[in-house]
DNA sequence: AACATTAGTGCTAAAATGGCACCAATGAAG
DNA sequence: CTTCATTGGTGCCATTTTAGCACTAATGTT
C-alpha cells in the first residue's frame, strides 16, 4: 500500500467520522486503518490527527493533507473512469442504491437482463429509503423520486411520476364517493411516507388555474407500498400514492380512482443520480437500460391504471 | 502497491524510454516493472502499451493514462512537499546533481556542514557534466553554470562567474606576453569543454563599447579543471577558464593573468535549478547554505585572483 | 548469421498486509 | 462516582504481495 491509498484512508476516517466507521464501511479491520495512518504519518514526517479512543481532530497539517487527498481521489477516480472508457464491454462492480420499491419493482428485472447481456458486471444493490451520501459511500448510481438537493450531483430524469387517489369499493360504500377535494380532505387517508419522500397533502389546480394545496387527513403512513395497498384494500382508508407503486389493483377492480376530474399538479419525477459526469461504460449502459425498461414517454406503471392519461387532467 | 504507484511506474517507462532504463533509474529489477504494468493493465481492464522485446508504443488508452499519471505525480509531489512544510527540521533525502568541479570545490564542504547541522538529512550527490533531466531522474536540486533552457524549471542565480585568461611564466617566456586580443588568438589555448559548457572563443567589449567575439586557438580541451590547469602549468598553452575552477595557482605565482586591461564580457553565472517553486525545507535550507558559502556579492573563487575586481574591466 | 540486449515468466525468499485478541482510554448512562 | 459499551492502539501470526534471480524467447544491430 502506498501514500495515495493511505491518504484516501485518512480521508475515509475524516469523512466518516471515526476509525471504526471507516473500517466498517470499507469492510476492513480497524487495526488496519490505525496502522496505515500511523505509517502515513511516519512517512510524511508529520502528525495528521490528534486522537483519543473516542474522538479525533485534524492537525493543521492533517487539514491540508485532507484537501490534497480529496484532489487525489478525484484525479484517481477520473483516471480509472477514463480507462473504463476504453473497455470493450462493461465489467467491474456496479454499485446502486435505491428505495425499496423502485428496486423491487423496476430495477431487479433490469439487473437480471443486464447481467445476462454482460456477464462480467457484478451488481451491488442497496435498498435504502434514506437519502444516502452516494459519494462517500461509493455508489455509482442512485434511483430516487424527487430531484436531489445536492447540486454537486448529476440528476437525470427517468420518468414522470404522477399521483393517484384510490379507494376500494367497500370504502366508497361506507363513505360515499367524494365530489370535491374538500369532501375528500375529510375522509381517512393512508399515505406514503419515508425519510426521503412524504405525501401528506394534495397539490392541485383549481378551475381558475390557480395552484392549490389541500392537506389530507392522513391516518396511516408507511414506506412500504404493499402495506399501504393492504390498508386501502381493507376499505378503511383511501390512498394517495405515486403511481409507480401500483401493480394490478386498479385493473382488477380492487381499487377505484376517486375524483378523476380533479386537475392534479405534477408530482416529483423519478431520477437517476450519479456523482460525476463521466460515467464508466457499465453505469451508462445500465442507466440506458433502466430508461428503456421504464419507457421514456409514458412510464410502464401508468399502464396499471386504464386511461390514466385522461385522469386528473381537469 | 496500488494504482497510483503503478501509473507512476508506467510514466517512468514512457519518459525513460524502456523498461530496462526505468528499472535502472529506480534501482529495481526489470521484472518488477514488467509485472506491475501487466497488473495495472489487468486492473484497469485495458492495454496501455504495445511492446516487443526491443521497443514499445503507447496505445490510445495508454497515452491518456500517461497524461493522468503526470497529473498524479504532480499532485502527489505537491502533497509530499506540503507535508514537508510542517517538518520541525529538515529530514529525508536530498538529491543533488552538479558538474564535477562545482561539486568537489563548492558543494561538498557545504554538505558536510549541512549534515552536521541536520543529522536526519541524507544527501545523494551525482556528479555529471551532462545536462540531466532533473524531473525525470528525481533530483531536488541541480547546480550548473549557465541558465537552463528548460523554461519549466526554476533557476536561481548563485553567483557571477567571470572568465580569466592565464598562463604560466614559462609560457610567457616562450611566446611573449600578448598585447592585443588578436595576438592572443594566435597562441595555443587550453579550454574548458564539457557536454554542458564549452569555451572556444572570448567575448569582449572593444574601445568603442562594441561587443565582440574572438575565436581562440583551442588546442586542448577537457572537462576537468585539474587537467586544464596542469596543461597550463606545463607552459604549453594558456588557458581561458571560468574563475570558479581556480584555486591558489594565481596567488602562488604559478599562473599570471594575460591582457589584464581587456574588457571581458560577462560570462554565464552559476545557477541552482529545481523542478518547482515549493521546495521542501531541506532543499531550501541547503540552497541558502550554498549561497551563503559562495557569497552573494562576490563569489569566494574571486579571492583566488588578487585584485580580480579590477581585472578585465577595460 | 551471430550477438547483445530487451521484455516476460516461473519460482522462491522476504516483506507487507490484514485480522484476531487483548489492552487501556473515553464518554455516556445510571 | 461507578459501570459499561465502544473506541483507538498494538503484538502476534497466517496469508498475500512484492521483489529478485535465473531462464527463455524475441528483436534490432553488427
Amino acid at each position: 500500500m502506498d501514500t495515495t491509498s493511505r491518504l484516501l484512508m485518512l480521508l475515509d476516517v475524516v469523512e466518516l467520522g471515526s476509525f471504526a466507521n471507516a473500517a466498517q464501511t470499507k469492510n476492513i479491520d480497524r487495526s488496519v486503518i490505525s496502522k496505515q495512518i500511523s505509517r502515513l504519518e511516519d512517512d510524511l514526517g508529520v502528525r495528521l490527527l490528534n486522537r483519543t479512543t473516542r474522538s479525533f481532530s485534524l492537525t493543521a497539517a492533517g487539514a491540508e493533507m485532507v484537501k490534497k487527498a480529496r484532489e487525489l481521489r478525484d484525479l484517481l477516480g477520473q483516471t480509472v473512469r477514463l480507462a473504463e472508457n476504453y473497455h470493450q464491454e462493461p465489467r467491474g462492480v456496479l454499485k446502486i442504491t435505491s428505495s425499496s420499491i423502485i428496486a423491487k419493482l423496476y430495477l431487479q428485472p433490469v439487473i437480471n437482463d443486464f447481467q445476462k447481456r454482460f456477464p462480467q458486471v457484478e451488481v451491488e444493490l442497496r435498498l435504502d429509503d434514506r437519502v444516502v451520501d452516494i459519494v462517500a459511500e461509493g455508489f455509482d448510481l442512485a434511483f430516487r423520486v424527487g430531484e436531489p438537493k445536492d447540486s454537486t450531483l448529476i440528476a437525470r430524469k427517468i420518468a414522470r411520476n404522477r399521483l393517484a387517489i384510490l379507494a376500494s369499493p367497500e370504502f366508497i360504500n361506507t363513505y360515499g364517493a367524494p365530489k370535491t377535494i374538500d369532501e375528500l380532505a375529510l375522509l381517512p387517508a393512508a399515505t406514503y411516507a419515508s425519510n426521503s419522500l412524504r405525501v401528506n397533502s394534495i397539490n392541485y389546480i383549481d378551475k381558475d388555474g390557480n395552484h392549490k394545496e389541500k392537506t389530507i387527513k392522513s391516518v396511516f403512513r408507511a414506506n412500504d407500498g404493499e402495506v399501504l395497498l393492504l390498508k386501502a384494500l381493507s376499505g378503511t382508508a383511501f390512498i394517495v400514492l405515486p403511481s409507480f407503486i401500483l401493480a394490478k389493483e386498479v385493473i382488477d377492480g380492487q381499487l377505484v380512482p376517486l375524483l378523476p376530474s380533479l386537475h392534479l399538479s405534477d408530482f416529483s419525477a423519478m431520477y437517476a443520480v450519479y456523482p460525476h459526469r463521466d460515467l464508466p461504460v457499465r453505469t451508462r449502459l445500465f442507466f440506458d437500460a433502466v430508461r428503456e425498461h421504464i419507457g421514456k414517454d409514458s412510464p410502464i406503471w401508468e399502464n396499471n391504471i386504464p386511461n390514466f392519461e385522461q385522469l386528473y387532467q381537469g
